[in-house]
DNA sequence: TGTACCTATATGCGAAATCCTATAAAAAGC
DNA sequence: GCTTTTTATAGGATTTCGCATATAGGTACA
């Protein structure tokens, strides 16, 4: 499963279940979630298999920490996993197939649901887009080409994610015009 | 769950559940995927609880056709859903989390991936803008105002799904001049 | 004529993944 | 002490996935 990969790609450096969950939050947010016992019962797995290790450390603030980094062949399995090409098919959108039915609610619903979409896309597009800047305002003139390689691959996914977004709050700002042209016409 | 919203938004119009798969393949598959076991089983589940009708057909081609419809208590379970809003944060995307991770690879490899990529979102943008390029020339002067309300938001996802594969399509092609540039620069 | 394969159609079963909710314990802040 | 934050875990319910099987009619071909 994905979840598995994912988890074995973050730990190229320590973290632990609780620091995961933190960076699910911020940065694969738009893409991916999972929730914390999710993320426990899979690192458990994972160390039995022999994909990651484990060191337990104290904690400046709360129970001890158990600490994850993955092994060789931790790594080797996520190297597997990205040669088997881009997965696709897995797509799974909720907010889409609600509005591909939006004829079955009320007009004024059918406003206020592409109001509410159109809201979060902004403030998705708005997070990413803080990021990016930020991002960029800190590089030197060749960015991104002198990031490392694995900041270059995430800065490129955060491009997507900035370009994504703002091409979703187009199309739901064009989305609301039409509908309500068309409800100024039918009176 | 959402496959049983999304079926009872299908079943506005009779159809049984190898219809209802086909439609997966063509209409909804670059926001949702569901296997046919999935189908039917969700399918007998809805009847049990009420929301679906079920009638027995003959077959031109094959065993007895069972066709559904939903039921008065079908068509407000799917408004139920439709006023909670649009649900967010159930986005799953493999392949971005791949890309995420992709300096992991082999540098060849890496290439080779986002043109996997690219080709891939082609194909999907050239389906989609294919089929609204159809709908569009059939439609006369006011479209995408004169369909009627059930085609007229499928029309506002399908272009949702034109928009966000153009836009995907742009980034992987700026992704991988990056990416050239970058290897360029290394030599 | 038969038989082998193709498509349409439906179902069963088990495994895996996901989600939700509750519990617990340790340190810090008030 | 009480609350909040950090950190970890358990248990069950629900959903999803993947694969195998069944059945009926059509088509191609030996």
């Amino acid at each position: 499963m994905s979840l598995d990969r994912i988890l074995l790609g973050i730990l190229r450096k320590p973290a632990s279940g609780y620091d995961i969950k933190q960076q699910f939050e911020k940065v694969f947010r738009h893409f991916w979630s999972a929730d914390l016992a999710q993320i426990y019962r899979a690192l458990a797995k994972l160390e039995k298999e022999g994909l990651l290790e484990r060191r337990t450390e104290p904690s400046a603030r709360g129970p001890d920490r158990k600490v994850y980094t993955r092994t060789a062949a931790g790594s080797e399995r996520l190297r597997e996993w990205l040669a088997e090409g881009p997965v696709f098919g897995t797509e799974k959108f909720t907010y889409l197939a609600q509005a591909f039915f939006l004829a079955e609610a009320a007009p004024e619903e059918r406003i206020a649901f592409y109001e509410a979409l159109r809201e979060r896309l902004m403030e998705q597009h708005a997070t990413l887009a803080a990021i990016e800047q930020n991002w960029r305002q800190s590089g030197g003139a060749d960015f991104p080409a002198n990031l490392d390689e694995a900041d270059f691959h995430s800065y490129l996914t955060l491009d997507m994610g900035v370009q994504k977004t703002r091409a979703l709050v187009e199309w739901a700002d064009a989305s609301l015009a039409r509908i309500h042209a068309r409800t100024r016409k039918r009176n």
